[in-house]
DNA sequence: CATAAACCGTAGCCATTGCTACATTTATAA
DNA sequence: TTATAAATGTAGCAATGGCTACGGTTTATG
């Protein structure tokens, strides 16, 4: 069993009866990565339906979260409380739910990426109801690179 | 409160006051499509590994999971027991982990998939360690509305 | 063959995000 | 103002996927 570092990554390679059977595994990052992303999710797609909410109606309850991403109010008053000990939220009991200046700037990072990716899809020729679907899971995949490649795909197109 | 369904879908209105205060959401249906692609991940995460490592190495064992996508063998232990269970993978103790008929068609889909993600991101210009970085979250999130634009893309490319 | 190393399973912990059922608070309306 | 409706909170359950610790099984090697 020897282990090798390249580029800060650990393959593994694995000597049976001498020769090298296995090699494992540069891949790993990328499903670190991935996780890792999954992790920040509820955060990024709650405070951008934060943000909208106030937008489009003064104010944002947990009720009207619940509806915005279709799942019960307890759900979402379990995850306010969390992002609130976080500081990404204000809450108070019975009370509207808002953003803080932490929450808002990643509410407007977020929407900033939310709006390129969809558009993306769109100029690729996807039709808007699955551009609107699947924006709403690759947004939280997409690095700056992928990110700075839409935009100059966008930017030739027009 | 009225509830007024388009297109399938529940839009509530609430009257405050007699007048329209708030109307949701259209958009949680995008909301409820990532969740349950969310749900189908590990699964073609796994079941992919499991035909790579195989194609690799001959077989493929647990601990070859575990290293593949960085986690313990414990968590891979469990999750083959579920994929077990679900009949898209066979196991035994101790011996190595193998494909159903079914794990093994979800498995080719889900390559193939995955290689049109990784070639489109990076024939849009992103550099190969962020488009496989990437490319292994997206690939979860794509319809195949837009799985075709991506491949036409790539064919105009060419 | 015996011992060591590698591999694997199980017990049991935690965090997250779903849910229903029920209690409490706030807002609307009779 | 009081009764009802709506909104919110709390208790408690489940599934999933992380982990460490520990013990059993299999394989490699001296
Ligand atoms: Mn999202
Ligand atoms: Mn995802
Ligand atoms: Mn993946
Ligand atoms: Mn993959």
């Amino acid at each position: 069993m020897a282990t090798v570092y390249v580029k800060g990554i650990i393959l593994n390679s694995y000597k049976i009866g001498g020769q090298v059977k296995k090699k494992v595994s540069a891949r790993s990052v990328a499903f670190s990565h991935t996780r890792s992303r999954h992790a920040n999710e509820t955060a990024e797609d709650y405070v951008e339906a934060v943000m909208e909410l106030i937008e489009e109606f003064g104010e944002c309850r947990v009720l009207d979260l619940a509806r915005y991403f279709n799942v019960s109010h307890v759900t979402v008053s379990r995850i306010v409380k969390r992002l609130h000990d976080e500081k990404l939220l204000r809450s108070r009991p019975y009370k509207p739910v808002e953003l803080t200046q932490e929450g808002a700037k990643l509410a407007r990072r977020v929407k900033e990426r939310h709006k390129i990716v969809l558009a993306f899809l769109i100029e690729l020729g996807v039709d808007e109801a699955n551009a609107e679907i699947d924006s709403e899971g690759i947004e939280h995949h997409v690095s700056s690179k992928t990110i700075d490649a839409m935009k100059n795909f966008l930017n030739k197109k027009t």
